[in-house]
RNA sequence: GAGGUUGUAGCUCAGUUGGUUAGAGCAUCAGAUUGUGGUUCUGAGGGUCGCGGGUUCGACCCCCGUCAUCCUCCCCA
């Protein structure tokens, strides 16, 4: 007998994980929606070609391939083909349309993209989408880390106003504070990382400089001065990161004293327009304070320019985001994170579409609010009432009551055998199950049932109309 | 791609410098109790000690290999 197993970096998940999983859906959704964003869903494979390439060279060696079936009925000039590049297979992550032409999704934004310009002639522009589906990465798992992990991503495509900006932090804002998770939103532009980068006079080195940056965090300002060096960054230019870096203040301040500095880049002034435009429209769209509930997290001075933020990928070419949990018990790295891309849509020849868009880590958000323990109580168990089955007539008169307690909604459900007393009353305890009936022999010739109440313990003999009253929601 | 951790019952884990029949708790089943659960008590079933090789009179324990696992770095969510 070999044991059960499942493969590396993926999990179950039991009822109770669902239905909290369920919850953060749920609650995203609505905020979707009410943001006018659309549905969309796409298929958890797309073609190689559409995925290679479009995520650097890292990314695409953690694309999960999927063998082509059928290999052994090629055509015989196939075969010699793939003989031929065998060597090369086994030497390199490389791999050819012979051996595999679709592999599992990877992210939700290249196949939106993919999406987008299929159907350029249906959509009417701009287009509001949010996708909530799987994705599959061939990483080495860790903590927090999954080969098959779920994304949240809400796009808007088709134009370039910075109102959609706005629009996005207030997604976040609104979805953070519904969820009770305290965040911080950082923002930053791409553009100012440019504008560093030619203000160390090394325009080309703008990735070697935001990668070294994005690390302030976690290891200093030391360890980034070490990183730049070796990235070969000039001792002027890391003064000049580190002068840029120690801008402190509010973030008006901090535009201020950024285009003090960068008053000779076009790319860095407009960078410093795009953060105080957006900060304006998001201003504007707050100003009067949203409805507050009992529990929920004032997340209102907590938008934040940060410009170590880099992000990874090499879309984005705008305003950028990233979202981490503010609280101090929560050792976590970032919940969603996203930004503006120009031209996502011109990989795949549809030019001048403007995108931007971010995207909701539904596994971490999890992890964070089980540790922050602020999911609703109420999601443990839902059926309400189960009836004790005591076989003979009396099952009969069981599945009578059943259904007329789910014709009245409420959740309802019969132990299948007529097995021990004491067996179904442990179940329905293990269960959590809130209400037991028990329609016996005395029950049945009154017409009535017995209740019990599995809180108190409490136990009474009554009608099935008020039984129903009774367990109504 | 680099480094480390741990593999013993369905689950979580003990297991003496290497010694003869490998243990506990939980779970399961049965009974105390044929209509009363959560807290009791009694009993039962359940193991190729990850796999392969080596050292030894003798290996769960030591050595080598291998597979799996989790963690750290890289990168990311």
């Amino acid at each position: 007998m070999s044991k059960p197993s499942i493969p590396q970096g993926t999990r179950d998940f039991s009822p109770a994980e669902v239905r909290r999983r369920q919850y953060i859906f749920n609650t995203l959704r609505t905020i979707f929606e009410l943001y006018g964003a659309q549905p969309l869903e796409t298929p958890s494979m797309e073609n190689l070609v559409t995925l290679t390439g479009k995520y650097g060279e890292e990314g695409d060696r953690l694309i999960f391939k999927i063998l082509n079936n059928g290999l052994h009925e090629k055509k015989d000039a196939d075969k010699e083909k793939l003989n031929n590049e065998w060597n090369t297979l086994l030497s390199k992550p490389y791999s050819t349309p012979v051996v595999t032409e679709r592999a599992l999704r990877y992210d939700l934004t290249i196949p939106f993209a993919r999406y987008v310009v299929m159907h350029q002639n249906d959509i009417a522009f701009p287009f509001r989408r949010y996708q909530m589906q799987p994705v599959w990465r061939a990483d080495r798992p860790q903590k927090g880390r999954y080969r098959e992990f779920w994304q949240c991503d809400v796009d808007m495509v088709g134009s370039t106003s910075l109102i959609n900006e706005a629009e996005l932090l207030s997604i976040y804002q609104a979805a953070f504070q519904k969820l009770k998770v305290p965040v911080t939103i950082k923002i930053n532009s791409r553009k100012l990382l440019a504008a560093l980068a030619e203000l160390c006079g090394m325009p080309d080195k703008m990735m070697d400089i935001t990668i070294a940056m994005d690390k302030l965090d976690k290891i200093g300002w030391v360890g980034v001065a070490n990183e730049l060096r070796e990235r070969g960054i000039s001792d002027d230019g890391i003064w000049q990161i580190e002068r840029v870096i120690n801008v402190k203040g509010t973030n008006d301040e901090k535009l201020v004293a950024f285009s003090d500095i960068m008053q000779h880049s076009a790319s860095g002034m407009e960078g410093i327009n795009e953060l105080s435009k957006t900060l304006a429209y998001y201003g504007s769209l707050n100003a009067s304070a949203p409805l507050m509930e009992a529990g929920d997290v004032d997340n209102d001075h907590n938008i934040v320019v940060d410009i170590s933020l880099a992000r990874g990928l090499n879309y984005y070419t705008g305003v950028i985001v990233e979202v981490v949990c503010s609280s101090d018990a929560v050792k976590m790295g970032s919940i969603g994170g996203g930004g503006r891309y120009d031209d996502l849509t011109g990989l795949f020849g549809l030019k001048g579409v403007s995108g931007v868009g971010v995207s909701f880590g539904i596994d971490r958000i999890y992890d964070v609010m089980e540790e922050l323990d602020v999911f609703p109580k109420q999601l443990a168990e839902a059926t309400k009432a189960m009836l004790v089955n005591f076989g003979g007539e009396n099952e009969t008169y069981a599945l009578q009551i059943l259904q007329q307690l789910r014709s009245a909604n409420i959740a309802a459900e019969i132990y299948p055998d007529a097995a021990k007393f004491d067996k179904q009353m442990k179940y329905a305890n293990r269960r959590g199950i809130a209400y037991v009936l028990l329609p016996g022999d005395e029950e049945r010739q009154k017409n009535m049932v017995s209740v019990k109440n599995f809180e108190t313990g409490e136990q009474k003999m009554i009608s099935v109309d008020e039984a129903i009253a009774t367990l109504k929601p």
